[in-house]
DNA sequence: TGACACTAATGGTCTAACCATTATAATGTT
DNA sequence: AACATTATAATGGTTAGACCATTAGTGTCA
């Protein structure tokens, strides 16, 4: 077999205490937000020294299960699930050349067409209504022209996030939030955009917005795909013009 | 800006400590393969103490850039870039029941389909051979009957896994290789399979190869888009099965 | 030649202390 | 009374030094 079984170690103390705290945790039994014993406390609590709990806390906070902060009523907050570590992920295989950016854009076609027509397929009334608020918000920026280009963006993003989530697959979510955390992080450092990127972008949200409010899946699918085409083909010319002018 | 920043902490002696050794991975500076110096010489090379080093060197290993052995000749080994960190995570989203075994199939589906499609645009003769030896294989075990069940499965992963890296996108790989792990993680218990699955399994797989060679990206996305259909539900029958029997 | 024991290198754990940060309470000032 | 300041205590961060457990390699002996 394959990849069944995982090498079977479990004999360092500290991943018995990673296993305990992360599976009650993941079971639900501690709510999130709520806050873990003092290490000292948790020492006793698990009959180990500190150093050994505390190599058990640097665990968990990596995989973005708990949260330590500092000070008094500090300590080890209880986080909710999110893409932190996968966008981490994606992040250092990228950074390792493992993938390139033209790889990332290429999976991001496939990702926004796909919830995209999703949607489409799924949308209630309300799911509508909440993207035309996002719209008419998105439209007020685009109105007050290229000095709002970064409140713009945020509206776009979240248009993106809306879409995924009507779409009904929270996997999707997940994914679709760690990719663009990375086109930010990498991308954002060519950006330099015109009212005419701005009126573009726009109009691409408007129509695929409309695609789906219409429950045309194919129409919203072929949409989204060259909205998200297009602007990585931008980004690449951008990236191309940076990297020459050096 | 919603996403551009992250936190600037780095006060914690740890962090800076795991930020040079990543950035030395990452970059390339240190082979995969190649072990670090042992603990307490790090020690004297970052000038901290041996818990705080330990702490750090947790983290690199929860990230699967660092592999610690034991004894003689043990230490910190360099790993290569892999799907374990996202097998991880998504089996964490899947205990945590953000994410359900159904929605991993339905994305799996669109994963499958895709990397078909663009093996189907993009295979070269050498690849169409590779799949062809992995198929006379697939062939092989299918003849023994059903007590090769295991290795079926194995080989039938690996034209999967074959088929994403021709699709040319290193991305696919690894997002797909860290499904498959998970779908046995939490399937495998289920299966009880017969020679009509076997059977159904392996014509899949060969009319899916033909489509790939014949460069017909169409019929190779909807193959293997049915495929993964007919795997989900049989799946979620045995699961139901499974779980009114108890 | 093969089985066994020894050795040394390395990670794993423990103890006990002190430093740094911060929410809260106590105190002082206007 | 309201606000600013200071002290307090709880909590995580770091250090030092010791000892245990595991294991590859070496040497020894039958």
């Amino acid at each position: 077999m394959n990849t069944l079984f995982h090498k079977a170690k479990q004999n360092r103390v500290y991943e018995d205490v990673v296993n305990q705290i992360q599976t009650a945790i993941l079971n639900g039994d501690i709510e999130p937000g709520s806050r873990l014993p003092a290490e000292r406390t948790l020492c006793e609590m698990f009959q180990t020294s500190r150093g050994t709990l505390r190599e058990a806390l640097r665990i968990l906070e990596q995989k973005s299960l708990i949260e330590i902060r500092l000070g008094a009523s500090g300590g080890a907050y209880v986080k909710n699930a999110n893409s932190e570590l996968m966008a981490e992920n994606l992040a250092m295989l990228i950074q390792s050349d493992s993938v390139s950016l033209e790889h990332l854009a290429e999976f991001r076609e496939t990702l926004e067409s796909t919830v995209s027509r999703l949607a489409a397929e799924r949308a209630s009334a309300v799911d509508c209504e909440e993207l035309q608020i996002l719209l008419d918000q998105a439209k007020h920026y685009r109105d007050k022209g290229i000095s709002s280009w970064n409140d713009f963006v945020r509206v776009d993003e979240q248009i993106h996030m809306t879409i995924a989530r009507i779409s009904g697959n929270p996997l999707y979510n997940f994914i679709l939030r760690s990719i663009h955390d990375n086109i930010h992080r990498y991308y954002d450092r060519f950006l330099e955009v015109s009212n005419i990127e701005l009126e573009e972008n726009y109009q691409d949200l408007v129509n695929i917005t409309a695609a789906i409010a219409d429950h045309d899946k194919n129409r919203a699918e072929r949409l989204a795909r060259e909205h998200v085409r297009r602007f990585s083909a931008y980004m690449e010319t951008k990236k191309r013009d940076h990297i020459s002018m050096l």
